[in-house]
RNA sequence: UGACCUAUGGUGUAAUGGUAACACAGCAGAUUUUGAUUCUGCUUUUCUAGGUUCGAAUCCUAGUAGGUCAACCA
């Protein structure tokens, strides 16, 4: 008997219309507008659209809602496809909002054929302001009283392109004093001569976002059309459109969206940091984008999981950042190989390893799978160690080396540290340490036990290559609570580019391969690379316990 | 001074009128040829006040707090 996993509110609604039979089998769409990248606060809408799908053997289609032909491009269009695959995803069909502007249309020639509709030649300042506030009613446009024929002929007249920007809308005729701000008179179709990715130059009129998305669900028809929050004052007006219309009664629910610490969600302002040059562009591994973790390193995987874990409520969230890094972490604690990385080199002579010669030690790819194999590191008289793996006055319980201390070199031997070198400056410059011939690993008879493990690498066969160390783009935990500018929450210490020490095995990592630099961190192959230059991003430091210790 | 949505440990999410639980974070310990992983234990929770009920985190009322709504954006 497995567990049974709690359902989330969506799931509960679901299974009660399957059960009750008000469906046979369920619809979602997962609506992008192209204007801009996705980033992981859509992936949370997209692992619930997809997933309920899945789970309930539905289907879920891929729908652009691209209603303003001003900001939206092709480009936009091909990056989600492809963030959306790579997530794991598949949709049943691929469409576009501007598929159905025919349809739409005649949407909108039958509500104003219903006396349900007028057009407005009010500018957007007096529409504004017949709109009155929350605490106070509108007023009536002295256009709402137009009849039915005079409607129809301006409208067509506005599709026909006699009239230039903003000189006319359609506006549905609801209630301007109504409770809902959205049911005062909502503008239904607006004129822009503009260029349309998809139509081209077929349309001088656009629908709103309430006139397309509603109806688009309708056409497709969408069991169970789910969007975040801030929607749910529309829905009185979507469902008034449905019943209007008299098309398919889909049914929207709103979920919370996904906010986390230390970051920032805003397509907006995620333009103007691409714009204003603050990260190198939509992939930058600094950006929440899911382009962005993916060069970064992050799998989809870990998103997916992190997804399950967040769960799906209707209550205001922010997701602790670290839960995120966790799941990156247990992904990729399973499936990256093990590589040994000299970060900050001290070099370390072995004085009674004969000079000249080299050893091949094989080396565990990944102690959590085994199945991977082993490398083969070469070991010779001098090494490269980590400048933080010796101190020349340890404090207690410091387990790495220090004069006269043992440590073992991890996959080879134990060495001692007999001698410390120091430059001009009084600076350590060399370590000159001996080995124990028997403790080599996989056959150490010496019976020696030391607690501190350190990595190394080979001085002579050393490979020099590019990291690049990320932390949090933002310093301030809360990002939707400031007040100023965002720019000076900024942190300036956000990309950390280092020349480091690599064992030799690296030369073969492909683009993309995930590593896990010992006791430095999980890294990426980043796609700058080149075969004489490879740059490694850092996805995510490991726990570091000692290091936590020392703060203390 | 309106309407709507929401309120459970530090952060999330469960408990569907019947013993408040799980994960992350934090703390302590065990194991470890990564101070990683793994394992064990611990700290911390129902916004307030009334009401209904044998029994309320759950239902009702009021209050309080947070969020949303006044784009020819989505």
């Amino acid at each position: 008997m497995s567990e049974e996993k709690s359902l989330n509110f969506i799931e509960e609604i679901i299974e009660k219309d399957l059960k009750e039979g008000k469906h046979t089998t369920i619809a979602t769409r997962f609506p992008p507008e192209p204007n801009g990248y996705l980033h992981i606060g859509h992936a949370k809408s997209i692992a619930l659209n997809f997933g309920l799908a899945l789970k309930y053997g539905g289907k879920t289609n891929l729908r652009f809602d691209d209603t303003n032909p001003v900001t939206e491009e092709t480009e936009y269009v091909e990056s989600i496809k492809g963030d959306v695959k790579w997530l794991g995803f598949n949709w049943a069909e691929e469409l576009y909002a501007s598929d159905y502007f025919d349809q739409l249309y005649h949407f909108a020639v039958k509500l104003i054929q219903k006396g349900l509709a007028y057009v407005d030649d009010s500018t957007s300042e007096e529409i504004a302001a017949q709109k009155g506030t929350p605490t106070q009613p509108g007023t009536n446009s002295k256009f709402r009283n137009r009849s039915i024929d005079e409607n129809l002929q301006l409208f067509s007249d506005m599709k026909a392109g006699k009239y230039k920007d903003g000189e006319k809308v359609l506006r549905g005729k609801i209630d301007m004093a109504h409770l809902n701000m959205l049911m005062r008179d909502p503008v239904l179709y607006r004129i822009k001569h503009a260029h349309h990715h998809r139509t081209g130059d077929a349309w001088c009129i656009y629908p709103m976002y309430d006139f397309a998305h509603g109806q688009s669900d309708a056409i497709e028809q969408i069991t169970h059309s789910i969007c975040t929050l801030e929607f749910v004052p529309h829905r009185e007006l979507y469902n008034w459109f449905i019943e209007k219309l008299e098309i398919y009664p889909s049914r929207q629910y709103e979920f919370a969206r996904l906010n986390m610490t230390y970051t920032m969600m805003s397509k907006r302002k995620l333009l103007q940091l691409v714009n204003d040059k603050h990260v190198s562009g939509w992939d930058d591994p600094r950006m929440p984008t899911l382009s962005g973790v993916r060069r970064r390193g992050y799998t989809p995987e870990a998103i997916r999981d992190f997804c399950e874990r967040i769960g799906v409520a209707k209550r205001d969230n922010l997701i602790d950042i670290s839960l995120l890094e966790f799941c990156v972490r247990d992904h990729l604690n399973k499936i990256a190989d093990r590589r040994m990385v000299v970060f900050d080199p001290l070099k370390v002579i072995i004085t009674n390893y004969e000079e000249g010669k080299t050893e091949e030690l094989p080396s565990e790819n990944n102690p959590e799978a085994p199945e991977r194999g082993v490398r083969s590191m070469p070991f010779g008289r001098e090494l490269w160690i980590e400048q933080e793996d010796f101190m020349e006055v340890p404090p207690k319980k410091y387990f790495r080396l220090a004069p006269g201390q043992m440590v073992r070199l991890k996959s080879a031997y134990i060495i001692k540290c007999e001698e410390v070198v120091k430059d001009a400056t009084g600076k350590v410059a060399e370590l000159r340490c001996t080995y124990v011939p028997e403790s080599k690993s996989g056959s150490d008879v010496s019976g020696i036990h030391v607690k501190g493990v350190i990595h190394w690498v080979n001085a002579k066969t050393a490979l020099p290559v590019e990291v690049r160390l990320y932390d949090r783009l933002f310093t301030t935990e809360d990002m939707g609570a400031i007040e100023d500018d965002f720019t000076n929450h900024l942190n300036t210490n956000s990309l950390e580019v280092k020349t480091v020490f690599a064992e030799p095995s690296l030369t073969t990592a492909q683009v993309g391969e995930h590593f896990q630099f010992l006791r430095m961190g999980y890294f990426c192959l980043d796609p700058d690379s080149a075969a004489t230059k490879l740059i490694f991003n850092r996805a995510v430091t490991l726990k570091d316990m000692w290091a936590k210790e020392m703060k203390k």
